[in-house]
DNA sequence: GGCATATACCTTTAACTGATAGGCATATAC
DNA sequence: GTATATGCCTATCAGTTAAAGGTATATGCC
């Protein structure tokens, strides 16, 4: 029967949630604008990713919640804890040999430099 | 209505066929085989990715194609057309800027170094 | 001859991810 | 009081990829 493993691109939301959570902790609608600003507009990840991402990374234990309020508006906020760290090694890890993987496929193909 | 934009981190099967293409033509099978090998087998695409990838982008005129007979095989070759270099150039811009924007973001996390 | 394996092409099906679109609530600005 | 920004969340859909199967020929082996 057909059934797909996950495909080899995959996860790269949850790498982006973690190193940015490594650095300090932050609220789900925080994280929206800090992706964006961290990647230049590159990738733009919405709420309806962010928001059941966040809540399974804290079922697997690699996040904890607390709420705050502030200055009015009542905030989760999420923190890394060490299982986060090590799934974000990972994660980083995995990412690092497809990038370089690809790029040696690549070889030298020239492309348009960013303007 | 619910309709979803290609995922940011698409595409990639494309640009590496395109991008084996670019050096010499290739046959589907031996395509599936040169991924592989090209990328250490961190990227393995089954031919049921690849051939429907080569006739897609046939019939977008990016690539075209001849049998021929070898050794008692009848093969579909695929080259690379003016159309379809452009498309590689395009992927790989996309790609760099990509990874680009994600490896700023990740800054400096450490991963756990290939073995 | 008969069988397994490798080559070579292709399609069908379905899972998974991520994108869109919403719904709810409060605070502030006009 | 209405619009906008914040802040949380879920439901649903669609595109991509993965798995599996289906056909056919060639070669090696018993």
């Amino acid at each position: 029967m057909g059934q797909s493993n996950p495909s080899f691109m995959n996860g790269v939301p949850e790498l982006l949630i973690l190193s940015l959570l490594r650095r300090r902790e932050m609220y789900g609608y925080e994280l929206v604008q800090q992706i964006r600003a961290a990647t230049g507009s590159v990738v733009v990840l919405g709420e309806g990713v962010v928001y059941p991402a966040l809540h399974g990374l804290e079922k697997d234990g690699a996040l904890k919640s607390h709420r705050k309020t502030v200055e009015g508006r009542s905030r989760v906020y999420y923190a890394l804890t060490p299982v986060g760290e090590a799934r974000l090694t990972e994660l980083s890890g995995v990412w690092a040999k497809l990038t370089q993987a690809i790029g040696d496929a690549l070889g030298g193909v020239a492309h348009v430099p960013a303007l």
